[in-house]
Formats: C-alpha cells, sequence, structure tokens
RNA sequence: GGGCGGUUAGCUCAGUUGGUUAGAGCGCCACAUUGACAUUGUGGAGGUCGGAGGUUCAAAUCCUCCAUCGCCCACCA
C-alpha cells in the first residue's frame, strides 16, 4: 500500500514531487493511516541528491559559509554494514545535518576501506570453496579476484549507507586504494623514510601461520588457558651441576641458545660465564645474567631462544647470542630443530620433545598451569612468535608530537575519560610493524638491486643504475602496507593531500571524528600522528566516541553466533528513522547499550506518531501566516502562549544538547514534547476549542527540529505539505531565550494541566449530570476543563475549589473521593512549600538557587489556594 | 599485575555544573474505543539510586573504602 493513499490498490508508489499538488484536505484522505517508510525512503533519497545540497558548494551562498566538516570511518569492503555502521552513520548524520541547517559548509566524506588483511581472507575462503589456493593462481590473477569482491561489496555498502539516509557528499567519494590515496600513501611512506622513520629489521613478530603474514601487536588476542609448565633440566658442561628451567614451550628449547638468570640470584652465581648442555641436542650454550629474569618465578632459570620469543630477543641483543629459528613460516619445525623433528608441527614436535625429555631423565617434574596464549585476531589460531624481516615505524617521534597536542587539549574527546587511555597508549607505545605479507594492500614503494639486493625508495620503479653496484635491474617488495597505514592517514588524504587543494585549506583540521572506542588505538591514534607529522596540524578538533551496539544478552553482536541484527532487513521492516532513533534514544556517549527489535519497533511507533499527529494538523485550514494567539476563548490564549513557549524552550535546548553531543537528551526533548505536550494536550485542546491556530507553524517548526534525527519522516511530511522548498536546507535559527512572560505561561498552563489531572484520576469524567462547582482565581478554564474532562463545572465568585452542595448532583462517592484527593493533594503541597520556604530562607544558599525555591514557594502557594481551604 | 566502565522501577536504560516532588521506553494492571493514530488514548502500581562511611545548607551526582559484573592493556618464561 503506498503511503500516500489510502487502500490504494497495489504497490504503486506517489512520488513525492506528486504530492506538491494535493491539497491539506485533500491529504488527510490521500495519507495512508500509518506511516509506510519503504515508499518514501529511496525517492527521497534520490531528491536530496539530485539537489546537491550534500555537496557544501552547492548550498546556497556557499561561500559565505563557515567549514564544518567529517571524515566517514570507511567501513571495510568485507560484507555488510553492521549496526555499529549504522552508529556511526546516524550520529555523524545528525551532526552534518545540523549544522547543514544552522548555515555552515556541511561537508561529510565517505569512503570504503580495502581492509588488507580482513578482504584477502573473506576472497581467499571463497576461492578455497572453489578448492583454490591463491598460490595456486598467482598474484595477479588473485588480486582481480579482490578487484572484483571489492567492486561488489563495494557498490553495495554505498547502497546501505545511501539507505541510512547519510547525507554525505558521494562527488568526494574515496577509497583507500584509489589512484589519489595510492599516491598519499606513497608519499607518507617515503616522506617517513627519507627522515629515518622507518626501518628494515629482523625481529621477532606475531606470525599467524593461517594468514602466512606478520600482524601488529594490536592485531593480537590473549586469552587465558589451561596449559603445562615443565620443569627441565639442563647439566652444566662441566659437571658441577645442573639448571632447572620452567617452560610451557618446551619445544623452542630446540633453539635455545642460553640460559638467563637474575644477576643477583645467589643460587645461580657459580654458574654463570659457564655453559649447560642443551638435552636432547647436545648442544652447549652460555649462562648469562640479564636482569630481565625474575627471580621469584618459576625455578629463577630461564631459557632464551631469542628467534621465537621477543622477551628472550631482547637478552639475545644485549648478550651477543645467536639466533636459531626452529619454526618456520609453515608454523612447522625446520631443519635447524634436527632431522627428527623437522616438518613437525609446534604442538606434535612439543609431545615428541616431552617425551624424549622423560625418557632421557631430563623432565624434572610437570604441573599444570594457566597462562595466556596469543591468538590471531583475525584468523583466530595460534599466533607463532618468529624471526622475520619486517618495516617498522618509528613510533615515538611521532607519539612525541600526539602526546603534546593531546596534553595541550588540541582535541577536544567527548566523553574526555578516553583522552587518558589515548595519552597512556602513546606513552608506552612500540615500534609500528608496518609490513604485512599479503598481497591485498598498497605495495610497499621499495625497489631491491637484483645483484647486491640494496633497497631504494621510490615511487616507481628506479630507472638509474643502482648506487652500490652499478646494475640496472630491480625487483620490488613483495609486501603490502598494513590497512591502518592508509586510513591513518584518512582525513587528510580524501581532502587531496599532498596536493594544497581549496579543500585541503578550507576543510582541514576536520572539526568532528565520530568513532567507537575499538579502533581507537588502530585508528584514532594513528591518524593523530600522521596528522600532526604530515600536516603540522590536528586531524580533528573533536572526537565523538560512541559505545558499542550488544545484542540482548550484553555481548558483542557476532555474525558468527547469528546474535547480530542487520541494519538493512530492519529498515524494510521498520524504516530507516526507527534504526537511527533507536541507536540513539537511551544511549550516552561512550557507553556500550544493547539493541533489539523491540526497540527499533518502539522507534517506528513514535514515527507513526508524528505521522498522525502530522496528518491531523495538516487537515486543519491552513492560515496565511502565522496567526496571531487567541485572545478570547476559554483558555484565553494561555495554551497557545505556552505551547510556544515549550517551542522555544524546546529549540534551546535540543540546539545546546547538540552541541554537546548529546544525542540522547536531544532525542529525549524532542520525544517528550511531541507525546507530551503536543499530541496529548496542545491537540486535544485544540479539538475541544477550535480555536487555535497554530498548529501549522508549531508542526513546521517541529519538523526541522527533528530532521537531523529522522530525516526521511520529517522530509517526507514537509513534502505531502506541499513545501517546496527541501526540509534538509531549512533554516535552523539561533535559539532565543524564554521571557519572563513565556515562563510564566508555561508555569500556568502546568498548574492547569496538574489540575485536570488530578479530576481525571478521580474518573469523574464523562458523567452527563454531575456537576462540580470551580471557584478558582484562575478562571481561564472552567469551560476547557469541562470539555477536558466531561465534566461540568459552574463558576462562582471567590477562591478555591470546593464541591458544590446538595444542590448539584454528584453522587457521594465521587464526592469523597474528590474529597479525600484535595486532602492528599493538600498535605503533599503543604509538606514541599514547607521545603522550598527552609530553602528559599537559607541564609547559606547561594541566591539564584534561594530565588528558585522561592519561585517554586510561590507556585505551591497558588495550586494550594486552587485547592481551596480545608 | 595495572587501568576503565557498569550497578537507578519487573526488563533495557537516561539523568548536563551537586539544587523541582529521581525520569523515559517496554512489560504489567484498570479503564476508554470507530476520533489524526490499536503501530491508539487515559490513569495506576512499581525506586532505602549496589553497601558502608565522609564532605555540604543540600548528594543518584563529589571523596574514601568494600562488594559485584563487564571490558581494555601487559614480553607471568
Amino acid at each position: 500500500m503506498s503511503v500516500f493513499r489510502k487502500g490504494a490498490e497495489g504497490n504503486q508508489v506517489v512520488p513525492p514531487d506528486r504530492v506538491l499538488k494535493l491539497s491539506a484536505t485533500l491529504l488527510m484522505r490521500e495519507l495512508a493511516k500509518t506511516y509506510n517508510p519503504n515508499d518514501v525512503e529511496t525517492p527521497i533519497y534520490e531528491r536530496w541528491e539530485r539537489s546537491g545540497f550534500f555537496n557544501p558548494d552547492r548550498l546556497p551562498k556557499a561561500k559565505r559559509r563557515k567549514p564544518f566538516s567529517i571524515a566517514m570511518p570507511p567501513p571495510n569492503v568485507t560484507g555488510d554494514l553492521h549496526l555499529g555502521h549504522a552508529l556511526d552513520l546516524t550520529t555523524q548524520d545528525i551532526l552534518t545535518r545540523f549544522h547543514r541547517m544552522r548555515g555552515d559548509a556541511a561537508l561529510w566524506i565517505p569512503g570504503t576501506d580495502h581492509a588488507g588483511i580482513a578482504t584477502q581472507i573473506m576472497v581467499e575462503r571463497l576461492l578455497r570453496e572453489g578448492g583454490i589456493s591463491r598460490y595456486q593462481i598467482g598474484r595477479e590473477t588473485f588480486l582481480r579476484h579482490v578487484w572484483e569482491w571489492k567492486k561488489k561489496y563495494g557498490e553495495r555498502i554505498v547502497e546501505q549507507i545511501k539507505r541510512l539516509g547519510a547525507s554525505c557528499d558521494w562527488s568526494r567519494e574515496h577509497f583507500t586504494m584509489d589512484p589519489a590515496l595510492t599516491k598519499a600513501v606513497k608519499t607518507a611512506f617515503l616522506k617517513l623514510y627519507d627522515d629515518g622513520l622507518v626501518y628494515r629489521g629482523e625481529r621477532v613478530v606475531h606470525w599467524c601461520v593461517a594468514d602466512r603474514t606478520g600482524i601488529s601487536d594490536l592485531e593480537v588476542d590473549h586469552r587465558q588457558e589451561e596449559g603445562t609448565l615443565w620443569y627441565v633440566r639442563y647439566e652444566l658442561a662441566d659437571g658441577t651441576g645442573q639448571i632447572t628451567v620452567a617452560t610451557v614451550r618446551p619445544e623452542t628449547m630446540l633453539g635455545d641458545t642460553a640460559v638467563a638468570v637474575h644477576p643477583d640470584d645467589r643460587r645461580f652465581r657459580a654458574a654463570v660465564g659457564k655453559s649447560v648442555v642443551l638435552p636432547i641436542t647436545g648442544r652447549l650454550v652460555p649462562v648469562v645474567a640479564d636482569a630481565a629474569v625474575d627471580p621469584l618465578f618459576g625455578s629463577g632459570a630461564v631459557k632464551v631462544t631469542p628467534a621465537h620469543d621477543s622477551a628472550d630477543f631482547d637478552i639475545a641483543e644485549r648478550h651477543h647470542l645467536p639466533r636459531l629459528s626452529v619454526v618456520g613460516l609453515d608454523g612447522r619445525m625446520t631443519k635447524e630443530a634436527g632431522d627428527e623433528f623437522q616438518g613437525l608441527t609446534t604442538l606434535q614436535c612439543r609431545e615428541r620433545v616431552v617425551e624424549k625429555l622423560r625418557e632421557i631423565g631430563a623432565l624434572e617434574r610437570e604441573e599444570p598451569y594457566t597462562h595466556s596464549v596469543a591468538y590471531c585476531s583475525r584468523s583466530n589460531t595460534v599466533i607463532e612468535p618468529l624471526l622475520s624481516e619486517q618495516w617498522f615505524v618509528k613510533t615515538k617521534p611521532l607519539a612525541a608530537k600526539a602526546l603534546r597536542a593531546l596534553r595541550a587539549k588540541k582535541i577536544e574527546i567527548v566523553p574526555d575519560r578516553f583522552s587518558n587511555l589515548l595519552v597512556r597508549w602513546l606513552d608506552h607505545i612500540r615500534d609500528w610493524n608496518i609490513s604485512r605479507q599479503l598481497w591485498w594492500g598498497h605495495r610497499l614503494p621499495i625497489w631491491y638491486c637484483v645483484a647486491c639486493n640494496a633497497p631504494v625508495a621510490a615511487v616507481k620503479e628506479p630507472v638509474k643504475r643502482c648506487r652500490q653496484c652499478g646494475n640496472n635491474a630491480f625487483r620490488q617488495d613483495e609486501d603490502t602496507l598494513d590497512t591502518w597505514f592508509s586510513s591513518g592517514l584518512w582525513t587528510f588524504s580524501t581532502l587531496g593531500w599532498p596536493e594544497n587543494t581549496r579543500d585541503l585549506r578550507r576543510f582541514h583540521p576536520t572539526s568532528v571524528l565520530g568513532t567507537g572506542w575499538d579502533i581507537l588505538f588502530f585508528w584514532v591514534a594513528r591518524m593523530i600522528m600522521f596528522s600532526l607529522y604530515f600536516r603540522k596540524e590536528v586531524p580533528f578538533k573533536t572526537i565523538y566516541i560512541h559505545g558499542l551496539v550488544l545484542d540482548e544478552r550484553g555481548k558483542k553482536m557476532s555474525k558468527s553466533k547469528g546474535t547480530g541484527i542487520d541494519p538493512i532487513p530492519m529498515a524494510w521492516k521498520y524504516g530507516t528513522d526507527a534504526i537511527r532513533l533507536s541507536l540513539v534514544v537511551g544511549t550516552a556517549p561512550g557507553q556500550d547499550f544493547r539493541m533489539s527489535e523491540q526497540k527499533i519497533a518502539g522507534q517506528r511507533n513514535f514515527c507513526n506518531k508524528l505521522w498522525n499527529v502530522s496528518r491531523y494538523v495538516l487537515a486543519q485550514p491552513t492560515p496565511p501566516r502565522r496567526p496571531p494567539l487567541a485572545k478570547g476563548g476559554s483558555t484565553g490564549g494561555v495554551a497557545d502562549r505556552w505551547i510556544l513557549a515549550r517551542l522555544t524552550e524546546l529549540h534551546a535546548r535540543v540546539t545546546d544538547h547538540l552541541k554537546r553531543f548529546q544525542f540522547s537528551l536531544a532525542i529525549g526533548e524532542l520525544q517528550q514534547f511531541l507525546w507530551a505536550d503536543l499530541a496529548d494536550w496542545y491537540i486535544e485542546i485544540h479539538k475541544a476549542e477550535k480555536n487555535t491556530s497554530l498548529l501549522h507553524h508549531v508542526l513546521r517548526h517541529y519538523l526541522i527540529l527533528l530532521h537531523p534525527f529522522a530525516p526521511y519522516i520529517t522530509e517526507a511530511i514537509w513534502m505531502a505539505w506541499g513545501k517546496q522548498k527541501l526540509l534538509m536546507i531549512e533554516e535552523w535559527r539561533k535559539p532565543k531565550r524564554l521571557t519572563a512572560q513565556q515562563k510564566k505561561s508555561v508555569r500556568v498552563f502546568q498548574r492547569f494541566r496538574r489540575l485536570v489531572v488530578g479530576l481525571r484520576n478521580l474518573k469523574i469524567h464523562g458523567a452527563d449530570n454531575r456537576e462540580l462547582v470551580i471557584r478558582s482565581a484562575s478562571a481561564i478554564n472552567t469551560r476547557l476543563l469541562s470539555q477536558l474532562t466531561g465534566v461540568g463545572f459552574a463558576q462562582t465568585q471567590g477562591l478555591g475549589l470546593t464541591v458544590a452542595g446538595q444542590s448539584f448532583v454528584v453522587d457521594q462517592a465521587v464526592r469523597e473521593r474528590f474529597l479525600a484527593w484535595l486532602a492528599r493533594e493538600r498535605r503533599r503541597l503543604e509538606v514541599y512549600l514547607k521545603q522550598k520556604q527552609a530553602l528559599a530562607s537559607n541564609s547559606k544558599a547561594p541566591d539564584n538557587i534561594r530565588e528558585q525555591a522561592l519561585r517554586d514557594a510561590d507556585e505551591a502557594k497558588h495550586r494550594l489556594a486552587e485547592l481551596g481551604p480545608e
């Protein structure tokens, strides 16, 4: 059924443009009873896109606008968007739309990330299903497959971003492996290289056997696991004794090149400098003293395996020990491990070694032991630490700049507690392994002379002769860069860097970065370091950090466990706005929160409420322009003044909340207004009085305020209304402060409202021949009160609200309930009044608090007066 | 081993600089019914704000300690 046609047959969609021609009364009949998002979302997005307003250069008065920019965290081209992306997009779209409406040159740059290892794994998995390995088809063919994948998922992701209503500038879309961005990556790498900040070296790296690549510290997960601690006895070569070492990986002893003890450890003082015999292999290795050894752990002596443990590597450096690789890149034992073990997996070898040690009596004892095991966060397999030639970035100088900027508060972080986290991480940063033994990614711009192997860094293959040996043939390094290298440049590479473009000058540093805390180190920290290094400025002025979306049980959503909620099917079912709202309602910055379909359904209900409020309002005759406040009528314009004051208040509060990134508070105010003020009261009063006519004005203003949060439905109503201009560029005015008069009208109305609710609670509405007498100073509303409660009221002179005497037809039960209610209400108010008076006369309380208390006391007095004397 | 966060109604969560009678949604109960809206309306019940102490005229909010759940970091061989 079409959203614009009640009971229309078939699936004919009425294009939004056609609605422009519908008159208001017609609309009442034409608009479906429930909001049907699927009919409007795609055409509305197309219309937004056609308008060109996503591009700040094409906004009205573009040149006079103040820049506001956001770089979208580029989703990986690995699959579909999940709710985390939807949250990213929603908060950033709210900000972008808000600033656009406030008159800024709002630029939101979209894009996608090639996501090196993640994407390569997906494609490899796909090929493996067809029985093909990447080694069979070779690098070039494999990359063709990945590009195909990228095209498919890249396009799909763009469609999904659009579906979520993101108002980003597609004319500036980027992909991390675009030629322009590839150039940025090369430029950045070469600059670091020239500045001596990248180096190549053989280090112990985290090696993922499944993916055949080294990975960075951040890509490793540590898990506590039950294992065994084996105590192995090494005999001193001179026969003067023995040293026992403890290990959880006995197979690595085949690669031991020393035993280390603490220099102050008396137990081993005599042994230092001597040699021990490695059991099984019979090799002689020295005993060295090193402060890194904890004398209290295990036996106090540690076996040193420089090639397969980074701590041991450091010890070996200090003592000039040789490195012996016994585990190969395939995760199997090498020739160096000995013929007996070569080709075994580490686990098989471990069993064999333990067995042998037991046979020869070198195994002193074994005990169960819980320790942490390193896993590759991508492939979920155990990491083998091993020696490998890799490229590193010296991060200390980069981190120093970042730390200075953070400490100088050059970047505002919302919520602030995350800045400490960043600072601590940067403080303890270690060099960054940026080379990956992958095929998908930016290949290192490093060339080696085929004759002498001397490296040359260059954008293209060098044509000159090798400086070392004069040869002129080169081969490029096989490795690619860590995917975070290119995304670290994102805020400025997407604006044209290294070219000095107008965009770059105008929009960098970007205004806000919005992201989840989970990629703070991976991405945010690196962007800060890179931007300060390459641009000498921060990449963004503010970081807004949102929490992660959890499933209904409070666990991270996981595709493999099937606990995730896909945003796109949900958009079809409940509408995009419902999803966007459900991601923002009841959340706090940086705080993880649970998501459920029920919550989305609840927000759908809100959208539907708005839809129906609009149906009602649009059916009312359009006033020529904003009408004057009602003077006569039973409310004497009180309701009008009240709703306008509330609207002014709402406008100010929502603006303020948005400036502070308090999305949840902003939407909370907006929803309360619609439900509790506009629909439940103002419209009810309108029905009763038929006298107020500010409805159009209020709805128009409300749609502007709600638009950043729920862009589709607000724009749909706007179009249905027949507005020519798009809502997305309506002006969001500067907020005004409430006048004293307005504040008063809010108070007066709220008093009135309380009275009505009180009467309703008595359930004395609806009866025909009951009549109560209201004798009240606020004579504003006896008639209205009658209409709202269904009870007849007569007005007499004097103060107080009382039940009329016997002469009126009020049955005994009602009368008693009413009197009891009056008494209760009076008691409560008296207690309240006393408190407030005490506070007002409290000389230690600050003046503004006392004034407020005085006003509250006054208010309570008024209400007491209305309730009348005992 | 360090650090961070949570603990507020039956459930999921807001709560800005300490200052209204601590709020919302869902759920529950009662009532309403062709109304702009059953994707509805009205009302209700339900809270010692994890515990103890402290600061303050005033604490869900600030401080200390404790309990408990969760997360992050760390070369415990």
